[in-house]
DNA sequence: GTTGACACGTGAAGC
DNA sequence: TGCTTCACGTGTCAA
């Protein structure tokens, strides 16, 4: 059923280790590529050649897909586990946590437009400081109501930009009144 | 060689469409379940019984794989291709330049906190308003340097904060001097 | 007609 | 133990 016995037999090991075995050591693809392993086993070479270059374009497709899979690992933080669904899966909720956290801000930002801030800068700056002081007090309890689990970098990101315009509010009081 | 001819055979077509047909119509994994199939043709019972069952799970991993992946594919945006290899690549590329755009604002973040702010605030505020002056001039810069495919939201988001902080700074240049 | 991408079944290895 | 995950070769289809 198989003409290829043992191909790549001697890893026996999980998709991590694999993966590192092949990247070094394993360059078994070369061996397979200009032995006429499979010609010399076949009275035809012309049907067995197109199977082997098809067998040998199978493997390149499945090793660029693990590397691409291993790269998606490395550039996702919190990852729960080594499998294959789990990488991906661990990947799609990285990328809506970023933006989940990109339509918070953005919507603060929104928030803090939509005073009368943007048609003559330097009026009316007494009412504004209640925006100022309300979307601050909310934005921590957003914060620290967002579970125990805040670890993200762009949580943190968040609570120093908070942390700098609660400065910046408490020096302008200071400062005017 | 194959002792199950045409299960899924019908479909006939490329991954993506694959994945639309198995969603709604394609529900023939049911069938390989229940029916007893592979028993019927071999005679013992109980070897080919654990061989349908690996099949069927094999079949449920990699439906949940591509699910997986397409579920990945919704998340990103700018999807070049429709390849399986492609779409991860291009969650890696989105996923690194989500980093590089937050790792641009920490550092803002980190030069405006260098100032005198943190300690006694409401103090010595007349000479952060260079800080904030050079920061936000600096960070225009930054943003009309990194060439013209600025198209990402959340540097608009960016725009938008300098753009804010600018008139702040233009609203406390009025009021105190 | 060749190439690239895919799903499939199958045996092996680890928990 | 059985269940899960994996790599592999193979056939098939479309560009």
């Amino acid at each position: 059923m198989e003409n290829i016995e043992n191909i790549g037999d001697e890893y026996k090991n999980y998709w991590e280790t694999k993966y590192f075995l092949e990247n070094e050591e394993y360059s078994s693809w070369a061996i397979d590529e200009f032995s006429g392993y499979y010609d010399s086993s076949s009275p035809d070479g012309a049907a067995s050649s197109a199977a082997s270059k098809n067998i040998v374009s199978e493997r390149n497709r499945r090793k660029k897909l693990n590397e691409r899979l291993f790269a998606l690992r490395a550039v996702v933080p919190n990852i729960s586990k080594m499998d294959k669904a789990s990488i991906i899966k661990d990947a799609i909720d990285y990328i809506q946590e970023l933006h989940e956290q990109e339509s918070r801000i953005q919507a603060e930002i929104m928030e803090l437009e939509t005073g009368k801030l943007k048609k003559n800068p330097g009026f009316e700056y007494e009412q504004e400081l209640p925006v100022l002081l309300k979307s601050k007090k909310s934005k921590l309890d957003n914060i620290f109501d967002s579970g125990g689990s805040a670890t993200s970098p762009i949580e943190v990101l968040e609570l120093k930009v908070t942390h700098m315009r609660e400065k910046i509010v408490v020096a302008l009081e200071n400062r005017l009144y």
